[in-house]
DNA sequence: AAATGTTAGTTGTATGTGCAAACAAGAAAG
DNA sequence: CTTTCTTGTTTGCACATACAACTAACATTT
């Protein structure tokens, strides 16, 4: 034992990745009704509940690259979901009328999401390593 | 609350990618030296360390698709660091002495990583995470 | 042992994601 | 006020990764 990162199956980044990739299948099945791959339906949550968001703010709260946003917000436009507005150097961007009625169904697939994964772990475990990484992931950034 | 996912913030889907993010930016710069990525670095331990592993062993080990596991191998022979071998319709692969040879260089880089993300988590913090993520991600696939 | 099903691996293709370079708008410094 | 520095966005490229379709080897059933 020691101080290093062994037991491999111990190691933080490694278990993050393993989790991160069983649950986003999970995810992937469960959000398929929205049309949308799971990390864009949560951009389109955050663009629907904070109209005039800019694509900065967008990526400090999804933890993406700028590039990510952009690509992933001229989709939305592509497919009515979302206007850009520039404003500046920023672009602002609003939900249409099309994007924002999402919002019942993606409420309705993430609750399935969390039916699910709760159902397996317990929720209480769940909600626990959720916050958990939630305060580490903004721990390591700063 | 209720028996939604939301507060987006909590979820534990979006919190894992998230955190994931985070600390494969952390793993890239740490595992600069190795010039393999994180993922692959894990890859080539598992190999190091059970040789004649399958590849559909190293995929259930790391979360990966069969295809991945495929290229990532190839990608490996390549460089000379393992060999394939086929035993009916299993491929067992194995490092070669040049792919032996980097595991100090990687134990180095992974003591560096260890010793960056526990400086910011606390060790206890960073460990138990390891485990309920591991924990999870176990229950979760079955 | 022939037909069928199952399992491991591969290849084509598509998408997610990041980095580096370019660019444009603001801000700061001379 | 110009020059320089910083910041937000975009675009070109590269790589990670998955799925679907395919092949090959094994296992089961009859």
């Amino acid at each position: 034992m020691g101080d290093t990162c062994h037991g491999m199956h111990y190691c933080l980044f490694f278990t993050s990745q393993a989790f991160g990739r069983t649950i986003n299948r999970l995810a992937e099945e469960e959000f398929a009704p929205t049309g949308l791959a799971p990390s864009q339906t949560y951009l389109l949550m955050l663009v629907i509940d904070t109209p005039g968001i800019t694509q900065k703010q967008l990526g400090v709260d999804m933890q993406l690259a700028p590039s990510t946003i952009t690509r992933f917000i001229d989709a939305f436009v592509r497919k009515g979901l979302v206007t850009k507005e520039a404003e500046g150097k920023l672009v602002r961007v609003t939900a249409t009328k099309t994007g924002a009625a999402m919002q019942k169904t993606i409420n309705q697939v993430w609750a399935n999401l969390y039916q699910r994964y709760s159902g397996a772990l317990g929720k209480d475990v769940g909600d626990d390593l959720a916050i958990r990484l939630d305060k580490a992931a903004k721990t390591l950034e700063s």
